[in-house]
DNA sequence: ACGCGTCATCTACACTTGTAGTTATTTGTC
DNA sequence: GACAAATAACTACAAGTGTAGATGACGCGT
């Protein structure tokens, strides 16, 4: 037995897995199985391949079920942001070859920021300053 | 299973085969298959190994080969940018769940930012407050 | 009490991926 | 010209994934 047999610590989930966590994360409350087919209507899935991918995500031990009457209610085991911050980085390392390279920026120029989002940025720009100044007027215009 | 047929516009490529393209994307030439086992010493992998995930990028239209006396030699087929660009949307849609939630910015936060990066990203930041100003300075548009 | 629909479980199956061995071919070397 | 070294091509195979049918248990309505 070496350590990792009931809990490993996080389950890395294949996309039609994230997909499944992504409705149970969107409703606060847990779901049955049915509920959780409905809401993803815009995928076509048949019952049993919402079923499969609930139970590979219970054995994953990405989300918990408990039996209320004569179906099973399923709830998330652990955050979106948790995982999320597992699969940055290495995303960011092997997509974005280790660098927020311009990908992201033009994404994030292309899709615009929210304004929670533009403001966080601005923060997070400022206390950076507070350490190290922004360069001059540094012009960087090279794509 | 997405659609990917015989000539997908753009492949998909699972992880180990993204480590190959980083390698030759790294080296600005074109590369023997030796030279990318050697590249990938970190990931202690067999020559039959790299070399597997070189035919299956070439089957996928990921990179081009020329063949030089005995040997190939592998070039990419497309930019890491453009396979980036098509990768974001989707990993942002499904493990950031469609924001550029807190993970994103937390995880800048704690790499930090390169100057150059934080330059474009104020540049993003001030055209953006030409369109839209930040909240607090809002006037009231009539919209 | 009985059947009907629902639900969970089990089974299935083709395709992808990670990983690599085996074989055939090319080629430089003596 | 023959052989060893390198190389490409083919084959392998288990685990993971996408997708779903079949089977069995169970509670509801009548």
């Amino acid at each position: 037995m070496q350590s990792k047999d009931a809990f490993p610590d996080q389950p890395s989930l294949s996309d039609a897995e994230w997909e499944v966590m992504n409705v149970l994360w969107a409703r606060a409350e847990p779901m049955a199985a049915r509920d959780v087919h409905a809401a993803l209507g815009h995928r076509d899935w048949a019952m049993s391949t919402v079923r499969t991918l609930l139970s590979r995500l219970v054995a994953k031990g990405a989300i918990h079920f408990e039996a209320v009457a004569n179906a099973y209610l399923y709830r998330p085991a652990i955050e979106r942001e948790a995982l999320a911050r597992r699969e940055l980085p290495g995303f960011i390392d092997r997509v974005l070859g280790g660098a927020l390279t311009p990908a992201l920026l033009r994404f994030i120029e292309q899709r615009g920021l929210t304004d929670d989002e533009a403001d966080r940025l601005r923060e997070l720009l400022q206390r950076r300053d507070q350490q190290k100044p922004p360069r001059g007027l540094r012009r960087r215009k090279e794509d």
